[in-house]
DNA sequence: TAGTCATGTTACCGACCGGTACGTTTGGTC
DNA sequence: GACCAAACGTACCGGTCGGTAACATGACTA
């Protein structure tokens, strides 16, 4: 970088000019909160590996607590843009749509290592509703649960309560057997049986 | 009790005999972990419930981690107790055996506080394959999951082991789901959903 | 009645938990 | 260079974690 490098002026716009150690900090609280457990996980642990110290992240999340709800907002954000990659390849085909979703899943479910959903892993983790994880959390899966009643009345479902009743335990189940069994875990027949079950609801 | 109360001789069926604090301390764990979850849940607080002493739970349990997969393997005996509670009911019909305890557990999982299920939950807790607690969680859906076949080939599936996959993933989905919303949780629909996908299976 | 042994108790350990008071560095502005 | 505010680091806090050494007690045996 041979010249000076001097921004002009303007004080750059104030939101984008995110404080570098607040920005590693959320990074690494991600991968560890979702890898290992957020209990699992001390606040001493992830500002060793970002690279800052303690002081740093209480400078920009209030507690851990809120440092945890913070990620699960991050893990929402990354889960609708999942959830939705597939839409333009099947514009107004929600059966399509949802389907590539679940494909993805059902691949991402038989690896080796898959720690499932860490929005559903922070309601096990915290059971009392006050935790504001947990708040981000159950917010989240009633935003998804709709989303998926809208999308079954769509497709033509008879019951569309039901049958994205019946998806969204498949889904919540994928989650959780994803991390009990291995790579020939019952996700594998996730693609098969939501066929089975959406045929059977528009009959 | 009035009179003396002795036991002539026959110094009690060695087993039977339980040392009262293991004993207590066990129950109290069970319900503590299940509750609250096993890493939110100090020893102390154990013992201090239980009205006994730490060292009266190391002398029984190695460890925490021991003393959590213990409270796994009674957890699993209550769960196959209640699996198989309704099968005198239905002699030789796998599906409506599997159909009872569809049935109980859609009533258990739209109750408030529902806790799901706590071998699964273990699992979310700890996700590395070495922790005790987590060998007995897995071990038992390994079981779970084979027996689902069973049934299901007794039932005459198409194919067996898919819809054992299907119907271990509502079985999770339906704890997961069961303490993420409340009364009106998606496990409402569990036994529907399930009729639907056995008779799929069955076509 | 003395001995034995399983069980219960008091008091403590080092390690780590989430969180903070306070001094130091840094980078932009004149 | 002088200044200043924002960002950052050092060192530490009380509390709690899982776990233990050493001792007291009680019940049963001989």
């Amino acid at each position: 970088m041979p010249t000076k490098r001097t921004e002009p002026s303007a004080p750059v716009p104030p939101d984008d000019a995110k404080p570098k150690a607040a920005e590693r900090i959320r990074r690494t609280a991600r991968e560890l909160f979702y890898r290992e457990g957020i209990r699992a996980i001390g606040v001493e642990e992830i500002v060793t590996r970002a690279g800052v110290t303690k002081p740093s992240l209480y400078r920009s999340y209030a507690s851990k607590d809120e440092l945890a709800a913070e990620y699960l907002r991050d893990y929402e954000l990354a889960f609708w843009k999942v959830f939705e990659a597939g839409d333009e390849n099947h514009p107004g085909d929600a059966r399509a749509q949802l389907m590539a979703y679940f494909e993805g899943l059902a691949h991402r479910a038989t690896q080796a290592g898959y720690r499932g959903c860490g929005l559903t892993n922070a309601v096990v983790e915290y059971p009392g509703d006050e935790h504001p994880a947990r708040k981000v959390a159950q917010a989240h899966k009633r935003k998804l649960r709709a989303r998926l009643v809208t999308m079954c009345a769509s497709m033509g479902a008879k019951l569309p309560e039901q049958l994205a009743d019946g998806l969204l335990l498949l889904l919540e189940g994928t989650f959780a057997s994803g991390q009990l069994f291995g790579k020939q875990g019952p996700a594998r027949s996730l693609v098969a049986v939501a066929e089975q079950l959406i045929d059977a609801s528009l009959r």
